[in-house]
DNA sequence: TATTGTTATACTCTATAACTATA
DNA sequence: TATAGTTATAGAGTATAACAATA
């Protein structure tokens, strides 16, 4: 169902950030109907496996937006601003201070592409590959928290998880 | 936010997958190690349901949060503000425009507390139980297509999304 | 002293629209 | 005409801090 935050932030802020959890002391609260549904256990969990995740990262500089922008650049070097923004959903404009801050901290390279002189193309440094194997060091290591938990229904796991993205996006 | 939205919707995809094209031209992704993390299918299963639910829920003057709240109201009828905001994770200041807008949109009465004169309790109206019902009805309806994904899977499916929430939350 | 609700204020993330320079 | 990137601006959602009333 109700694919509304009903119990976290999906990104705290700083002073939250310190706790990493939201308030306690809403024990007594009954959920109602939603108690069975897929979707609100789906936002509950992703919202704890997120909140567990920058916990653990010891990244707070680099904002939770900031982790898939990286990604795709690594995979996909000497892609282009727009072409970053359509692979995370987001708005070229959205785009520019991303990549701003990316380049600021040393994380990117910009250079003009060779074939069409409006683009420029974006590939990581090697700071850039380092604050990503950070990450994803922690992001392993969440994931084997998430192994832990599913255990030997992890494969199943996954094939219901993809089957909802697949049909459902 | 949904979150961080690695991929763009499927609509936006493109199919072609085949032949010499430039590294990233756009909507062609890689997504590397991402691919066999449990968080990360996580993530994209629930932006996938949320974005399936408005979609169809229809209802665009009822923003985001707005259906979380509305619902813990009619199951703890007599909640106080700052009680509504534990539950739903939301600062005392956050949950004050919120009931504003419900009272203005005539959802909720408030009444003072008879135990506490700082308090003022919450309770829905029957334009608010109607708006709720009809809320609850889109969200049924979105739920019975992850029911039909998940089939006989259902129980064991909730079993391990509680269990992510409870131990990594 | 502590808590409830309100207000003032600020920050993040996001988008649209207008602009430039190319195509 | 259309697209890549930048800038200006706005809006939604959230939080912290300070306040008055009350506990």
């Amino acid at each position: 169902m109700p694919h509304r935050r009903l119990l976290a932030p999906r990104k705290t802020r700083k002073a939250a950030r310190s706790t990493g959890r939201p308030p306690a002391g809403n024990g007594d609260i009954r959920l109602g109907v939603l108690a069975d549904f897929i979707g609100f256990h789906l936002l509950l969990a992703q919202n704890a496996s997120f909140r567990a995740f920058a916990r653990h990262s010891g990244q707070p500089d680099l904002k939770p937006g900031r982790f898939g922008a990286l990604m795709v650049i690594h995979n996909n070097p000497g892609i282009t601003q727009v072409a970053l923004g359509r692979a995370i959903s987001r708005d070229k404009s959205t785009i520019t201070p991303l990549v701003q801050e990316f380049h600021r901290r040393g994380f990117i390279r910009r250079s003009p592409s060779p074939v069409d002189r409006r683009s420029i193309t974006l590939t990581l440094t090697r700071a850039g590959e380092a604050a990503l194997r950070e990450l994803l060091a922690h992001a392993r290591a969440h994931d084997r928290q998430l192994d832990a938990i599913a255990g030997k229904r992890k494969p199943a796991l996954l094939v219901l998880l993809r089957k909802i993205a697949d049909e459902l996006g």
